[in-house]
DNA sequence: CTGTTAGCGCCTTCAT
DNA sequence: ATGAAGGCGCTAACAG
């Protein structure tokens, strides 16, 4: 291993003014500086980032942790993010939580002890006690995504998901449904738990009664989301439509739902969330509502430098869904009242 | 931040000690011992990282670099390759390369720098060459993964893709299929030229000659089988069975084939590759080919770990792929020849 | 412009 | 069993 005292013997220079053409830093003269550059590649030196970053006590990266690696979703998320460190001239350094909210808080702990210069979060699991005392037990810059914390707003990066699961199973109604069936995002989660809690506002703004029947309770996969849906077909529970807690079971659901012999959308309409790559493929097309991911783990990657900068912060704003509206949705047999509304 | 002198201070030790007590190495007395245990609990200390690599010479790590994040695939990948490292011990550093050989390269001499334990990439763009340079460039450790390199044998951890796509295609001919379209993985990458190299073996065997207009190459995009696949259809160019290069690609292929009022499979037989998630919730199933990716990352890093503790290592026989046989494919046209031979 | 001298926080002989 | 001292590789005043 040639450290920097190998290159200042070979230029005959000292460390001190090695390291100084190595960052630019301070006055070198031209012919020392190309002695030195050259010294470096002869000896093909390469600055050993740990010792930089201990005498810097910055390692010019910024940690990301997921809860999990699997999913289109965090694929999106990963891929935006390593491309928006990098315009700032960050290293990424990413780590998974294994889909348990332990893990997730010894991953913020690892990152911190390497010293990234700021740490995002995406915690599907962890309680917000536990988040709001990771934010402060952690020296550097902690920005949390996917949560909405009132202590400490402008450190989040969320996305309303109740308003737009409401928002879907709204227009499901205004379609025509008023039947319409659930299959949750994994319920333990606030995000799980917010979008059932949109699907239940929509059916109350229209006076639709809550049926526990109609309710199952997911876990995210495409294999639940077609077990569920054919038990409360076998079951015999009857609706016009079904509203997915996220594609990959809205997949899974249309699979079960053409084996019993119905029809998308005629039979039953179908409706997503995410707006997965597959949705589009789907036949027919999957309806879903699109979030933003991109633009969130951005935003949040900004805030983050801006942090890490001293910079003055503002707190960011929710990121809201947009429906996409694809072929799974029929008009519903109640259609007449809203197309012919009585007078 | 509190560091060790901090803690030696407080319970009246030295920092030797507490180094001690803090590896385990050494002897210490019972009693001093659970008087730097206090110390430490009560300033909360926490050990930096970078100085401890530093000294050292090892961070306790082991950093992957892949292609990019998108995509099922690599999903799996980070998801197994992060609890295999901690089954280690080891913590697991993920970076991208962006999609490019250049950043692949760039990716791996910054976990390099970072002095990771050692390193595993799975690179689609890098030339051979290129590998074995970096190989040997790189102080640390270095496995390949889904790359077959002669002068560095027990350092690759690759797959059969050639084998796996001549099973698929000669599959398709036994079932009676002769004109079978092909819609190949990124030809640029090794993997998509194995594939493709696999598919024409398979036609040779069986005394098909090769039709250009037959072959279209894809990108591995959704997207991009959909419109492959709508070109032939609207060229009139004429088969009964396809083979996509990758699940992804089989299913934008599928949409364009019904959409052209095709069914699936008894008008086109459709296979894919890779074993994704939905293949399984295509209607009908997609029949593909699974690829072990879970075990492959799985041998690599317990070769790397094997490097680390310079234990004895053995090159890695191949990966083989297997084929999974659901419903979206139909016996062809000439089924008869295969089910009565001639005598 | 350049060299000297201290650290950064931790580990590790070498004495005691 | 414990402390003192030097080193890991690099940066950053402070003198010249």
């Amino acid at each position: 291993m040639v450290t920097m005292l190998d290159v200042s013997l070979r230029a005959g220079v000292s460390k001190a003014t090695v390291s100084r053409v190595l960052n630019g830093t301070g006055q070198v003269k031209e012919s020392t500086r190309n002695q030195v550059f050259k010294a470096m590649e002869e000896l093909e030196y390469r600055p050993n980032f740990l010792a930089r970053s201990l005498a810097n006590r910055t390692s010019n990266s910024i940690g990301l942790v997921v809860s999990s690696f699997d999913g289109f979703y965090f694929g999106c998320l990963l891929q935006q993010a390593a491309r928006r460190a990098e315009l700032h001239g960050k290293q990424l350094i990413v780590t998974d939580g294994h889909d348990t909210p332990v893990r997730e808080e010894l991953a913020v702990q690892m990152l911190a002890d390497r010293r990234c210069d700021a740490i995002i979060l995406y915690t599907r699991f962890m309680s917000e006690e536990a988040i709001l005392q990771l934010i402060d037990a952690t020296p550097m810059p902690l920005i949390v995504i996917n949560r909405q914390l009132f202590q400490a707003r402008d450190k989040c990066v969320f996305f309303e998901q109740q308003e737009a699961a409401f928002q879907a199973v709204d227009y499901l109604v205004t379609q025509g449904h008023r039947a319409i069936a659930c299959i949750t995002a994994p319920i333990h989660t606030p995000t799980g738990q917010a979008r059932l809690m949109g699907y239940r506002k929509a059916l109350e703004k229209h006076g639709i009664g809550w049926d526990a029947a109609k309710v199952k309770y997911g876990d995210s996969a495409m294999t639940g989301g077609y077990t569920l849906c054919q038990q409360m077909l076998q079951q015999g529970v009857t609706f016009s439509a079904l509203f997915a807690g996220n594609d990959d079971m809205a997949l899974g659901a249309a699979k079960a739902i053409r084996q019993a012999g119905l029809r998308i959308p005629q039979d039953i309409s179908l409706f997503g969330f995410d707006d997965a790559p597959s949705a589009q493929w789907l036949e027919p097309g999957l309806s879903t509502v699109y979030l933003p991911i991109d633009s969130m783990i951005t935003t949040a990657i900004d805030q983050a430098i801006k942090l890490v900068n001293s910079e003055p912060i503002a707190a960011i704003p929710p990121f809201t869904g947009t429906l996409v509206l694809r072929e799974s949705v029929a008009p519903g047999p109640g259609t007449r009242l809203s197309t012919a509304p009585a007078r």
